[in-house]
DNA sequence: AATCTATACAACCGCGAACCG
DNA sequence: TCGGTTCGCGGTTGTATAGAT
């Protein structure tokens, strides 16, 4: 059901990912968290684009994501945020917990948009706009398809939608300890590791202290312990 | 049993927005 | 202000699988 994977001429791996690479980047970003989507295959051991992997972690990956079936109350969702947001999938993602902008895409693509379009032919649709979402961060253009007039609308989500942990910068724990000889590349072991200097010369440009704190910039919490990368 | 067709969905691609020096 | 880089979004594609013939 997937594409078969293959390497291009990069030497970059497309494709279906492996249950490995699977493991290297969910270890990976559990630990480090994504702070530069673009350098972190290479920390994380995966020959991936960036961009790869954040679509990765991003539909698959993530802890509480959820697959298979929708429930009858997702798909209801779905159609309701649909109805108000249009494509916006990323925002009706941000009210269906545990599932990606993308599945809902293919969702509405595959099941839902053809049941839509069945219930209208049989009752006929007045108009969208009408139905209140639980919540949503979003300003929301309701139109009405009788006579066109339109206004904007807006609310807010609540405390259980707003600052989870996707959105909060990540913050190690206070007895976070670096590894030491597990396979994970560290950005510090990144900084002394010289194997990657050719491509990523501007950064080994830096000294160490100017790279960590360049690229830990979301670790710098006040209350994070930042002894684990000093020596 | 073999072949064809439709469906489902993971992954890719291109583009615009946001960010940064 | 500008140009380069990174990120995120939405549309599209490729292919495994299920069902039909």
């Amino acid at each position: 059901m997937v594409k078969a994977s293959y390497y291009d001429k990069n030497g970059l791996k497309k494709g279906a990912w492996s249950e490995d690479e699977d493991d290297k980047l969910r270890a990976y970003i559990q630990r480090y968290g994504h702070w530069n989507w673009g350098l972190l295959p290479k920390f994380a051991g995966v020959s991936r684009s960036g961009k790869s992997c954040r679509l990765r972690w991003m539909n698959y990956l993530r802890p509480n994501m959820k697959h298979g079936n929708f429930t009858k109350q997702e798909d209801d969702m779905v159609i309701d945020f649909h109805n108000k947001l249009g494509n916006k999938w990323s925002a009706i993602a941000a009210n269906l917990p545990g599932r990606s902008d993308n599945e809902i895409k293919n969702r509405w693509n595959t099941h839902l948009k053809k049941r839509v379009q069945d219930d209208q032919t049989v009752s006929g649709s007045e108009h969208t706009g009408t139905l209140e979402p639980d919540h949503t961060n979003l300003e929301v253009n309701l139109v009405n398809e009788v006579d066109g007039s339109s206004h904007l609308a807006q609310q807010t989500l609540d405390n259980e939608t707003v600052g989870d942990f996707w959105t909060e910068p990540f913050v190690p724990e206070d007895d976070f300890i670096m590894p030491c000889g597990d396979n994970l590349l560290s950005p510090y072991n990144f900084v002394n590791d010289f194997t990657w200097q050719s491509s990523c010369q501007d950064m080994m440009m830096m000294t160490d202290d100017e790279f960590i704190w360049s690229t830990m910039d979301t670790y710098v919490e006040d209350n994070i312990n930042m002894e684990f990368i000093m020596k």
